[in-house]
DNA sequence: CGTACAATTGAGAATCCTCAAGAGCAGTGG
DNA sequence: CCACTGCTCTTGAGGATTCTCAATTGTACG
């Protein structure tokens, strides 16, 4: 799934913050018109990269943070075994190396679901700015307690016992985070492999095809292959707090 | 289990930055003197919070940080059926209210487990500061960075499928950070219930309480009641990774 | 068209949950 | 001082869910 027609894929990389769709959704939300060039003039930006690239490796120093600017990543961590455990995905307008704020050093690697495009920030020049650009510092905070929430509501996901629960969690997530970008909330692709979506629910993957499976046939959703519709977002909802069906979610809400 | 020994222990809350023998862990870290008596000027004591009281509700408007200074907390997010979901635990020298910096409201309730105190951070003040004190700004950084990379820690503990290795990783993450505190990494007291323990990892109580037993038969803890002693740390570590049994966790390290 | 990979489906085994009862500990009041 | 109460924690047994192993189907790509 790519946030840009096909006609335009090959330019995407070459908007600048001013003119760029996702403005509200990233760093430049809240910033007056001058403010917004100044941000551009830091931002690096960077060629395609394409389905199962590194945009970096866990270990790597890494002094820049990267906005999607189309397409989508996997962020997962390595263990010394070798094993992988997924972390989580991104999607345009979203933020990827909050986790090496704190040491300089990235704590997982990143990798491209499909073809994207990313806006390069170094920290150095984003931390002056910040001092200059009140509203920019603003919206650094915003953005990070945006990242910790959504960190919890992972944590609320993978909580949930059931793997039923879990599935349904994971996608009225990803719903209402299509929703945000101006997507259709009920029709959506995949862009990651049911191994990866088992590997970050902690199920197996197998599970997880059983899983939608049992949805498709109940219904509330319609799989083909990671071609996703939601038939009804009532029972989703319901699946994951069976005392109030038709209520809204606190955290999906 | 408190930072300061009984006989001070009424005075904790009197402390100021300058002189709090956490501020290498919390907010002052990096700091010139003059910048940390800065920091202490905009910070409130405020008065010891006892077991089970609230320090701040899920939907309250939550302008302010808060830093643990003795004792600890419990953070959970409420359903609208009222079921609830353990965020966190939180020590001395770690923050809390970050995830209020999204929109000015606390997504989650926060509750002592323990006698606790703490200091007040009003967001606006800090946020003057951080434009004045380049250094501060870093450390906020760093704070925000260290908040996401534990929240991956959680995400990863959750995802592990067994109870046992759920345990092991909630023992071995508690150990660490009793150690950054200055603790015996191998011996220490629970301060939060085994229903807590359930909730926040996703199993039932029963459940854990038997892995507890389990582990204790197999002598790689001591436990009596939530006095917890580590008798082979490596075996603990090589519950989490099977296949490197003498090896240390990446993300344990 | 064939190959490689991803996804689905089935069957048996292991794990964990639920329900239920018993044990341990702290605080209260006689 | 001791019994009582309430709470937490532990332990047991049966049932439900999920995992593992294995085979099959489906899809993308050269």
């Amino acid at each position: 799934m790519s946030i840009e027609g096909k006609t335009v894929e090959s330019n995407v990389h070459k908007i600048s913050c001013p003119d760029c769709r996702l403005s509200e959704l990233c760093l430049p939300y809240g910033l007056q018109q001058k403010e917004v060039q100044q941000l551009a003039t830091i931002v690096k930006s960077k060629r395609p990269i394409h389905s199962n690239e590194y945009l970096y490796l866990q270990g790597d120093a890494c002094l820049n943070l990267y906005a999607v600017k189309s397409g989508s990543f996997r962020s997962f961590i390595t263990d010394d075994d070798g094993s992988e455990q997924t972390i989580g995905f991104y999607l345009p307008g979203e933020l990827m190396g909050l986790d090496a704020l704190q040491h300089g050093r990235s704590t997982c690697t990143i990798i491209a679901l499909e073809t994207s495009t990313v806006c390069e920030l170094p920290l150095s020049r984003l931390n002056e700015l910040c001092s200059q650009i009140p509203n920019l510092q603003h919206q650094m905070m915003r953005v990070l307690g945006k990242e910790i929430t959504s960190d919890h509501d992972k944590i609320i996901m993978l909580s949930h016992r059931t793997a039923k629960e879990k599935i349904a969690t994971f996608l009225l997530l990803l719903s209402r985070r299509y929703a945000g970008l101006g997507f259709s909330s009920t029709e959506f692709n995949l862009t990651m492999s049911r191994q990866d979506i088992a590997n970050f629910l902690g199920l197996s993957n197998e599970t997880v095809s059983r899983q939608f499976t049992e949805l498709n046939k109940d219904g509330v959703i319609t799989v083909k292959q990671r071609g996703i519709q939601i038939n009804n977002m009532a029972s989703l909802k319901g699946i994951v707090k069976p005392c109030l069906p038709d209520d809204q979610l606190s955290f999906i809400a």
